[in-house]
DNA sequence: TGCCTATTATTGGTATTGGAATTAAAAATG
DNA sequence: CATTTTTAATTCCAATACCAATAATAGGCA
């Protein structure tokens, strides 16, 4: 049996794991690229596509809460790969519809989920206890640091 | 009083929540940026290099978890602004020994703590069964992250 | 000693990310 | 209807971040 931990070591274990967790899914990210051609950002992007139909560039940057002049980077690499198209929108023509391509969907079909996927098989193998308790500890955790954000003004100088 | 959630709404709402911790934490880093002139790992470097003595590079990005070239970019920009310098290594010339300059550690004293730092203080703040619970989430989620790396060869075809 | 291997730092190339500025088009306002 | 404002997409720039390849040095071994 492990020895008792003092609240100080606890913490430092949580970031830790959470520092590991975060890289947990960026490996990910990167095997899927290294096996499947696809970085987890263009898999991401694809997947919206595929699943919520054409959208704005805006509001698959919304969905990937990216900024925009990120996800046009990652549209221009889909495109060149042929596995989406842009499609001016008939109703506005500042508008531009993003679509998967044939080729597109026939990747998606074939593709695992992007890296939330992995982390949602996790999450489904685990007992619905464990998911409540999870959850509650996130929440908390996020309403720390929303809180701090909102109340912690700078306090140094500036040079 | 909300109504209860199915294990789906659950999980939905964690990822979210797991994907707005980080985001919060990268935000963080760009705040100090903002304020202060240092970007999060340049923070995050000088700031291991003045609590942690000299380091090699290859230290320094074992510390901060990067590949070695990666930490080559950021220690350039820290060099360029004066906050630490590069100095031969008397007994191995291959590596060079890190370290803050007098103007570096002047910065050290009065900056934030790196972006975990954000993160620790709103830790701090939680009671201990707060922390023991989300220790715990967390390291359930790591086990479930880990045991998934390990078994889950990559099931799709290469094209 | 001299050759082979391993280690250290660096460079070069590609991708991601955000902020600032630009262009084009729609919407609002007078 | 003309002007102004807002919105959508893009381009440009700097900083991360990785991998692969290189140069220089150290260490091991015949």
């Amino acid at each position: 049996m492990p020895a008792a931990r003092t609240k100080s070591q606890l913490i430092q274990e949580s970031m830790q794991s959470l520092r590991r967790i975060v890289k947990a899914l960026e490996d990910y990210s990167r095997d899927v690229e290294q096996q499947f051609g696809l970085t987890g950002p263009q898999l991401w992007a694809l997947w919206e596509l595929g699943h919520e139909g054409p959208l704005s560039l805006k509001d698959l940057a919304a969905r990937m809460h990216l900024e925009s002049s990120t996800v046009v980077g990652v549209v221009d690499r889909l495109v060149a790969k042929g596995l989406i198209v842009r499609n001016p929108d008939p109703l506005d023509r500042r508008k531009v519809s993003l679509a998967p391509t044939p080729k597109g969907d026939q990747i998606l079909a074939a593709a695992p989920p992007p890296a939330q996927g992995h982390l949602l098989q996790g999450l489904e193998s685990m007992h619905r206890k464990r998911v409540e308790s999870l959850h509650e500890s996130l929440q908390t955790l996020e309403q720390v640091l929303g809180a701090r954000k909102l109340k912690a003004p700078f306090f140094f100088a500036k040079e």
